[in-house]
RNA sequence: GCGGCUGUAGCUCAGCGGAUUAGAGCAUCGGUCUACGGAACCGAGGGUCGGGGGUUCGAAUCCCUCCAGCCGCACCA
């Protein structure tokens, strides 16, 4: 189906068209009317007539028969309200539209993502949940939106600390150490080997020794590196479990992945008359960066001590999604302290002709998670909090909650909702402010069900669903027509229309903050709706109307949850 | 020093391809309703949109500048 804003949208254009081939009528959502286009004004600058006049002109060309009706208001602007005609036979294609009205691309695109990216041996905690949650968040919508996703957990498996990794764990033996990893007590292992590091020179001669073996590809010590990794990766796979989240172990190709083709680079970067030795490193220097003495800023791919670093890495990541993935588009779910860095990788590769320009290439940063004291969250003790407590203990406050609530499940299904919950208010509460913003973690109002929470959400997706359990009978939408005959019933009803709009906003943008600005927004017409409008108790034409607006609401959000990676249970 | 990000009601945040009286949630206060699940709804108070300039008929939104906070600035990723 046409979305609504695709069909007024085009009536429109056509008159702006008029004017000027291609004018934008620059049409928006409006708390004046359904819908607004500001376009006019610019337009009228644009060609030199009165604003007012020329708005004039072009509501009286524009054909909205059917459609809407406008008005001018204000210094040029056109108020739009929708047309009871449009109204029912956009609801009503809703009703036989399982995506609600969001278009399928037309030539789907491979989109690369790189997220979650955690470190082998240690604990994936707070400083990975951005990264994991908004780039599954947008893994999903893409997936949603018609494109091949491939997801790139860029695991950090790679480089000096393994030495003493390895070592630490044949000092353990291979049972203990594997037994220790596998029950995710990941950091006790880290910070023992960090430990013998600091403290035994012995152990420190051990651990450099096994680091060149690693590299010079030693197959034993390849085995005891793959079993950490394993380990490693089957822990990860228990929390993106726990969390709900999409990775799966396939998707992870870690820095080691590329080590065969850091040659190459260096090589080829070489052969195009980039690389530059400089104190005794090999270096790219991209045009536009300086470091703090106004010099021109390295891109170091080669280390002095002949090691690649993580620039190599990068660049032959770049390269590998390009030319082995097609990819279209690469997001890097990323933190921002890592932005100049990324900068630089992406013009070297397209210095080097490894980046086309039809390849959009783009950095998804955040800001940082605060604890309560709106510093970098910590434990009190100055560690790093482990994201798998975290989820246990919101669901454990979940469950409380639920407990104290009576709610007559047994313990499985509560547990399991509690789970459900606990993710819904961590992943909301992370994908519904802006990204670049930091956010305070808080999860007393993370978890509660009022206000702007996932739980909320659920909740009203609940509700809604309680109504058909009630009807006893399967419900089919039948013949329903939309009258519309109160306010609440067509805010609800315009509210349902937007989701194409809101979908596509948050996606361009990168932004799934903006389809949860809509899904809460949604949620609130639903709630005036449902207290202003008796569903069952209603008859004949009415009720059935009433039951297909609760049916779009359910879907609608249900979807919009989907695509974030959060659940919508039938029950609360 | 250079660069990046952030600064909107008491608190947490939307809005930022300029446009009609700056929105919401929480908290506070006041109402509604013997409830299709009250984990509800309606309403009120509360903001010189960090300060100052500029562009514009019009700026929270664009430009400049200053202030505050966070982050990055060559061999750890």
């Amino acid at each position: 189906m046409t979305s609504t804003y695709d069909i007024v949208r085009e009536r429109l254009q056509a008159a702006f068209d008029e004017v000027v081939p291609g004018a934008d009528p620059v049409l928006r959502r409006s708390e004046r009317s359904d819908y607004q286009a500001n376009g006019v004004m610019a337009l009228a600058k644009q060609v030199g007539r009165s604003p007012r006049e020329l708005a004039e002109h072009i509501a009286g060309r524009a054909d909205l028969s059917g459609v809407a009706s406008v008005e001018v208001a204000g210094p040029g602007f056109l108020n739009l309200t929708l047309s009871p005609q449009l109204l029912d036979s956009q609801l009503r294609a809703l009703l036989e539209d399982p995506r609600l009205g969001v278009a399928v691309a037309r030539r789907p695109r491979t989109v690369v993502i790189d997220y979650s990216a955690p470190n082998v041996a240690k604990e994936l905690h707070v400083g990975n949940l951005r990264s994991t949650v908004i780039g599954d968040a947008l893994a999903r919508m893409h997936r949603f939106a018609g494109s091949t996703v491939i997801a790139r957990n860029h695991v950090g498996d790679w480089g000096t600390p393994f030495g003493m990794l390895i070592e630490h764990l044949l000092d353990l033996g291979e049972e203990e150490a594997i037994a220790s990893l596998s029950i995710g007590d990941l950091n006790t292992f880290y910070q023992g080997a960090r430990a013998k590091f600091d403290a035994d020179d012995a152990f420190k001669d051990r651990a450099r020794a096994r680091v060149v073996a690693l590299q010079a590809g030693d197959p034993e010590t390849r085995r005891l590196w793959q079993i950490l990794v394993d380990q490693s990766v089957r822990y990860f796979t228990t929390i993106y479990a726990e969390l709900d989240v999409s990775l799966r172990p396939e998707d992870v190709v870690g820095e080691s992945y590329y080590n065969d083709m850091l040659d190459g680079v260096v090589a080829d970067l070489d052969r195009a008359g980039l690389l530059v030795e400089s104190g005794g490193a090999l270096c790219v220097f991209p045009p536009g960066f300086t470091n703090r003495d106004n010099e021109p800023l390295p891109l170091i791919v080669k280390k002095r001590d002949e090691g690649y670093g993580y620039a190599a890495t990068d660049l032959a990541a770049v390269r590998d999604r390009v030319s082995n993935l097609h990819a279209d588009e690469i997001l890097y779910v990323v933190g921002t302290p890592q932005a100049q860095h990324l900068d630089m990788v992406y013009a070297v590769a397209r210095l080097a002709g490894w980046l086309p320009e039809h390849v959009r290439c783009e950095h998804v940063s955040f800001g940082h998670v605060l604890g309560p004291d709106r510093k970098m969250f910590k434990t009190r003790s100055g560690e790093t909090v482990k994201l798998m407590g975290l989820v246990n203990e919101a669901i454990e406050r979940a469950d409380e909650a639920l407990v104290t609530r009576a709610s007559g499940l047994d313990e499985a299904s509560r547990v399991s909702l509690a789970t459900q919950i606990a993710r819904a208010a961590i992943k909301y509460a992370d994908l519904s402010t802006e990204r670049q913003r930091d956010y305070v973690f808080d999860l007393d109002r993370m978890l509660a069900f009022e206000g702007d929470t996932g739980p909320y959400l659920q909740y009203a997706h609940a509700r809604l669903r309680s109504i058909f359990r009630r009807l006893g009978a399967p419900w089919s939408p039948g013949g329903a027509t939309f009258a519309l005959g109160t306010q609440a019933e067509r805010d609800l009803a315009l509210g349902l229309l937007g989701l194409p709009e809101a979908f596509e906003l948050a996606l361009n943008s990168l932004q799934p903050n903006r389809l949860c600005n809509y899904l809460f927004d949604l949620a609130q017409r639903l709630t005036s709706f449902y207290e202003a409008c008796p569903v069952l108790s209603s008859e004949g034409a009415v009720r059935a109307e009433r039951l297909a607006l609760c049916d779009l609401t359910a879907r609608t959000l249900e979807i919009g949850l989907s695509v974030l990676g959060i659940d919508a249970p039938e029950q609360m």
